[in-house]
DNA sequence: AATTGTGTAGTTTTT
DNA sequence: CTACACAATT
């Protein structure tokens, strides 16, 4: 019975399927079929009589979560094995058993903006200048103590017995104080989840057990990304059991500056003395010229066993450096590639995969995409969670979950305006503390506060009782409470009735986070809480939101690469400075400029068929264009150099002509204006459709619904309806000029005005087509 | 009190 | 270049 599930592995994923008992280490190389091998094994356990209310399973990111449970689910339908990430696990136990650190169970978690604001509230109390001590590097720091396990208590220890910088002597003041805001506020951010649990599993034997007994068969995803925190949490409720199974790759350990350890691999094997370690090595996705040349490339360095990547795959196409002028030409000769990629080798958008070290090197990407009519999907841009209107309305649903959340109560005690300016809230922050009490009750008290004005007196007892009734009418439905929210506030009042591009999106997100909000209703079911939306809504991330098969091409960071697999793979801007990043080779750092190098080989790896790396002659970052120089990587990898400067440009050019009407970018002018245009007769490919990139939103990862389409900047063509974010829609009644100077002139229709515009600098946006 | 202007700083960021 | 925090306005 249980040969079903393991009979077709090859014997190393055999035998790491069957081991059930004991700890057990398994060394996953890229490809190596690790999920497989991880979700049979749990099939197996349950064929083995093990119950499933036994098992816990813990991802990194949600989308790694999903993926298991949905494949185990597969493999033993009606299974409820829990499969969870790190962050939401911690934050089920905590709201169970956290009293015992000071969380009341209906605790916020909060944002990283509204850390921002704590520790910027910290600072001045402090009297500290934020100017000199950046309210970021400061968090940085904390962060970074709280990875390590480090308590205030603990941070202060440690900085009186060691010489320590100066930021030390800040840090050392500032986090207890952090620390006593975020308590006062019965609130964590996502480093306490972690720090917080550790802590209470490493004070409380009893709750060790408690758990160790419930949970007996553990299983660690991504193990090479595990921080102090976690692993001690991890090591805490196997102690008893000892039924822990952990996999990992060191190689594609590229989190070491957000604390993860790959020590924690040795030191596994050191806590867990019996470990049977089962090393995966063969590959099943890459061909064998993209497996030569990343191993080409990782074995370079030195901190490192030697492993081996094997497959029985093809040779396959030689890994290629594509060399342009600039980001323009790269990103118009990618376009160029995947289309060839498309026609040639029947691949369709969704089997190709751009990566890039920094976000900021997406923009040009994504213009040229657009331009080229290349249908993408971006990993990133501005997430859903972080945009103001959801924010707002988050805070305050915040608030009425959470009454001591100070970060909510300032951030909307004044939204919509109601006259309640800083003075008056300091006034009111200064009282609260004073007496002990949280700001809401000292805004429904407000009149006992002698220095407030007549006016603040009442907006704040006003804002208190509002709140106060949204509590009241806060069971059951989200939705209908956000709703009652947002209608009660008059929060969209006003934007309602105003015609601008910007008035439209806030209306639009609040609709989609309504939207949001029913969904979870329906899938919460008899479970809804609003403390459950509220915890789905700060733990999911902008990453969950990239479909698997979108029919668009995926860009993403490299960061958020891992784990992933395309058939066609392009990296770009593999330049010294970017890929290794010019932080990492600060002081000679060794250990840093090794992480780059698994960063490029969490890339390549990622890459099925067809891998092409690019690198540009200059390079703009941060507004200034600069000559590049070769990435040290480069000579380290096998790779076939192919040059596409402007100098070949031929095709290149002819393919930014191709659209009628679509504006060249001024780093291109060495076509001339007036030359006459071509234009193509036949159309791009059927599947070249202009498709709208689907800046899926944070509402529809939630269910995993649609995406929501932005309208695409095309050619413009006379008679063609557009809009403008400050003069809104109006018709094309002319086009003129050429390149880089086409203009187009608009009439507008709430205003009469007539206005021309250069194209290539206008914010105009095509409507309807 | 809210809008407008000016300065500064800018990897990666599973959660 | 561009986002964002803070200062200087009316």
């Amino acid at each position: 019975m249980s040969a079903t599930f393991t009979d077709d592995l090859t014997p190393p994923q055999r035998a790491a399927a069957e081991h059930i008992h004991g700890p057990l280490l398994i060394l996953a190389g890229p490809g190596s079929g690790k999920t497989r091998v991880v979700t049979r094994r749990i099939a197996n356990m349950l064929a083995h009589g093990i119950s499933q209310r036994q098992i816990l399973a813990i991802t990194f990111t949600n989308k790694a979560a999903g993926e298991m449970a949905e494949r185990v689910q597969s493999l033993v339908p009606g299974t409820k094995v829990w499969i969870s990430t790190f962050h939401r696990f911690c934050a089920r136990l905590l709201r169970q058993y956290g009293e015992a650190v000071g969380l009341q169970s209906n605790f916020s978690i909060l944002d990283t903006g509204d850390q921002k604001q704590g520790i910027r509230r910290v600072l001045s109390d402090l009297d500290f200048d934020p100017l000199h001590y950046s309210p970021d590097k400061v968090l940085w720091r904390i962060s970074t103590a709280k990875n390590d396990l480090l308590t205030p208590e603990r941070y202060q220890e440690r900085f009186d017995s060691s010489v320590g910088d100066h930021w030390q002597a800040v840090v050392r003041r500032v986090y207890p104080a952090y620390q006593k805001w975020l308590l006062e506020s019965n609130a964590v951010d996502f480093d306490d989840l972690l720090l917080h649990t550790a802590n209470l599993l490493a004070e409380n034997p009893e709750l060790r057990e408690t758990l160790g007994d419930r949970y007996r068969y553990i299983l660690v995803d991504e193990y090479q990304d595990t921080n102090i925190a976690q692993y001690q949490i991890v090591a805490a409720m196997a102690q008893r059991h000892r039924n822990l199974c952990v996999t990992g790759d060191p190689d594609q350990s590229i989190y070491g500056w957000r604390g993860a350890r790959i020590e924690n691999i040795l030191r596994f094997e050191r806590d867990f003395p019996e470990t049977k370690t089962i090393r995966l090595e063969q590959n099943f996705r890459s061909t064998q010229a993209i497996l030569e040349s990343a191993d080409a490339l990782i074995v370079n360095n030195t901190q490192r066993k030697h492993k081996s990547l094997l497959t029985d795959n093809t040779a396959g196409e030689p890994v290629q450096l594509l060399r342009f002028e600039d980001s323009q030409h790269e990103a118009e000769g990618i376009s160029k590639q995947i289309r060839q990629l498309l026609a040639e080798d029947g691949l369709n958008w969704s089997d190709v995969a751009i990566f890039y070290r920094v976000n900021s090197l997406s923009r040009q990407l994504e213009t040229t995409l657009m331009r080229q009519r290349i249908p993408f999907q971006v990993a990133a841009g501005v997430a859903f969670y972080d945009r103001v209107e959801i924010r707002d309305l988050l805070a305050y649903l915040r608030l009425i979950d959470n009454p001591a959340d100070q970060a909510a109560f300032l951030r909307i005690v004044n939204k919509p305006l109601r006259g309640l300016g800083k003075t008056s809230q300091d006034r009111l922050v200064a009282w609260a503390g004073q007496q002990g009490v949280t700001l809401l009750e000292a805004a429904a008290r407000a009149d006992k506060i002698s220095k407030l004005s007549k006016k603040a007196v009442l907006g704040f007892k006003a804002f208190a009782g509002m709140l106060e009734r949204f509590s009241l009418a806060s069971s059951g439905s989200v939705a209908d409470l956000l709703t009652h929210v947002v209608d009660k506030t008059r929060y969209t009042a006003a934007w309602q009735g105003i015609e601008n591009e910007q008035a439209y999106e806030h209306l639009a997100n609040v609709d989609e986070l309504v939207n949001a909000a029913r969904q979870y209703d329906e899938i919460a079911g008899s479970e809804v809480s609003l403390q459950g939306f509220l915890e789905q809504t700060a733990l999911v991330s902008d990453t969950d939101k990239i479909q698997d098969d979108a029919g668009r091409v995926t860009l993403m960071t490299l960061h958020a690469a891992k784990g992933l697999e395309f058939p066609a793979v392009f990296v770009i801007g593999v330049e010294d400075g970017l890929i290794p990043h010019e932080r990492s080779k600060r002081d000679g750092n060794r250990k840093e400029v090794e992480e780059e190098r698994r960063l490029l080989f969490v890339g390549m790896t990622r890459a099925k068929q067809r891998l092409f790396l690019t690198e540009t002659r200059v390079r703009s970052l941060h507004g200034k264009t600069m000559p590049t120089i070769a990435s040290p990587f480069l000579t380290e990898l096998i790779c076939e150099k192919v040059d596409c400067g402007t100098f070949g440009g031929d095709t290149l050019a002819a393919w930014s002509r191709v659209m009628q009407g679509v504006p060249f970018d001024e780093d291109s002018q060495e076509e001339p204006d007036d030359e006459p245009q071509i234009i193509e007769s036949s159309s791009p490919p059927a599947s070249a459709q202009p498709v709208a990139p689907a800046l899926t939103t944070g509402a529809a990862l939630l269910t995993g619904a649609g995406a929501t389409a932005p309208r695409l900047p095309l050619g413009f063509a006379m008679g063609q309806q557009v809009r403008h974010p400050r003069y809104g829609r109006g018709t094309v009644i002319e086009i003129g000029g050429f390149g880089p100077r086409r203009t187009v002139t608009v009439a507008f229709a709430d205003s009469d005005r007539k206005e021309t515009f250069v194209v290539s600098k206008a914010p105009l946006q095509p409507v309807g087509n």
